[in-house]
DNA sequence: TCCGTCAAGTTGTATATACAGGCTAGACCA
DNA sequence: TGGTCTAGCCTGTATATACAACTTGACGGA
């Protein structure tokens, strides 16, 4: 079974991926353009025309005629699993978001959480533990393990200022995920840290995230049924898109 | 506010869409070629190859070297949002799936309903109103909503053979959609359709469809907290498609 | 100083052309 | 009759070229 060679806009594709899944390339960042790949990589302009119009397709990176193309931030992507990040959510509604760390430690992995994090039993995983609060009333009791190796000064970040999902996704950019929805009745301790009337029914999101092809990160996000719903939106591929609010959104990025 | 004339290759997508969705191209039918459209529409074989390509990405064609282009079931999808249907989904699992019918009526819109229809106060809606059973455990009631002239002949349906959801596909290729997902304390109604437990928290998925632009069907799933969990998995685009297995299934489409 | 113009770079689209490779039907030969 | 082979159509990719529209910054004139 020997691979046949890939196409040359497929090379591209690859390429430019590689350098933002790798960091060299930040979102925002400037891709080379056209042109310049036309030089670099001694194809057609058509042929680097194709992999980056691809790439925008595909949500890698946007260009913006007379400018150039860069980088775009992953957590966009009007999708159902774009809201990765509680904090952002909240700032979306008009409100404030604080935030309380319970826990910030390293622990053996164990049971369920070894296993969503396909290592040994035993490993090293950190474990955080903290409350989200919307204009001051606990929202989110956010329970999360990381695979240790992936983020390894994970104890020396300051949770209450960066969220940890915004912290894992600067790391390296959400490449795959998995969730799981579930109604509970929540365990006193829960029930207490969101200050839950009794048999108030809980939300519970169980959210896996995969970097390179390994889960990275498992997180128990505990809703108050009460005051919390997920919301989620889901647009089929090939519609127009918007322009206007995306490059907006670019300028802020780039100031 | 004068529109600008859409770009060639987007016209042709518009025009095969448009063949698609109103019947003219069903599914495994032939689309045109390149070449035919080359000549059909005065472009050049390259903007009718962007065209086509398009539509492959986006699900709406398969294209086969050598054959030709086809068009394909709508029905795969492979999203969060694909399981559209509660049957399909206990099927996948091996468990039998049986329903009952409550309700299947003409009523007018009020309220939340007409809001979310975006219809006026006291149109015709059609309401319907079932049991899901797993293995013959309740597992969701529905409870929906359909714009009347969307699906006239709503009432004549058998709805325990096949759901709501299939039979609303099958009218027209889901277009859009939105969903919230809540935890709730089920009223006494649902808690005893869904034979809970007193205190056992409920799931409701509300989800709102659009066809043409304009939404359709509105619909509140109630699940047994216990008994149900909603799972979600997200892969970003780009990723390489299968192709053998594809194949084989268009071929027993043509047979 | 301020404003308009212009040049250069960038993306977006469209065309003509070329070659490679998959598939099929029908011609052709044994 | 039966098998083989080829011509013709199809998709997939790649290149060279052209023009339009947009953005930015530099330059020059009022």
């Amino acid at each position: 079974m020997t691979a046949v060679a890939k196409p040359m806009y497929q090379q591209l594709k690859d390429l430019i991926i590689g350098r933002i899944s790798s960091g060299d390339l930040r979102p925002a960042d400037r891709v080379p353009s056209e042109n310049e790949l036309v030089e670099a990589m001694n194809v057609s302009r058509m042929t680097a025309n194709r992999a980056l119009r691809e790439l925008t397709d595909e949500g890698y990176v946007r260009r913006i005629a007379g400018r150039g193309t860069f980088v775009s931030d992953f957590r966009a992507g009007s999708h159902v699993l774009e809201v990765q990040n509680i904090a952002d959510e909240i700032k979306q509604r008009g409100r404030t978001h604080t935030c309380e760390v319970l826990r910030q430690s390293l622990q053996h992995a164990r049971g369920e959480v070894a296993k969503a994090l396909h290592v040994e039993q035993g490993s090293d995983v950190f474990h955080l533990m903290l409350v989200h609060y919307e204009n001051g009333s606990p929202i989110q009791l956010e329970d999360r393990h990381v695979v240790a190796d992936f983020a390894p000064d994970c104890l020396l970040q300051d949770f209450s200022a960066v969220t940890p999902s915004a912290y894992l996704t600067a790391i390296s950019p959400l490449q795959e995920a998995e969730q799981v929805v579930r109604a509970t009745q929540p365990n006193a301790a829960v029930q207490q840290q969101l200050k839950m009337a009794d048999g108030e029914p809980g939300l519970v999101v169980m959210r896996r995230t995969w970097s390179h092809g390994r889960p990275v990160t498992f997180a128990r996000l505990h809703h108050p049924g009460s005051r919390y719903e997920l919301a989620g939106h889901y647009t089929p591929p090939g519609t127009p898109k918007s322009t206007t609010a995306d490059v907006v959104e670019l300028e802020k990025l780039q100031q």
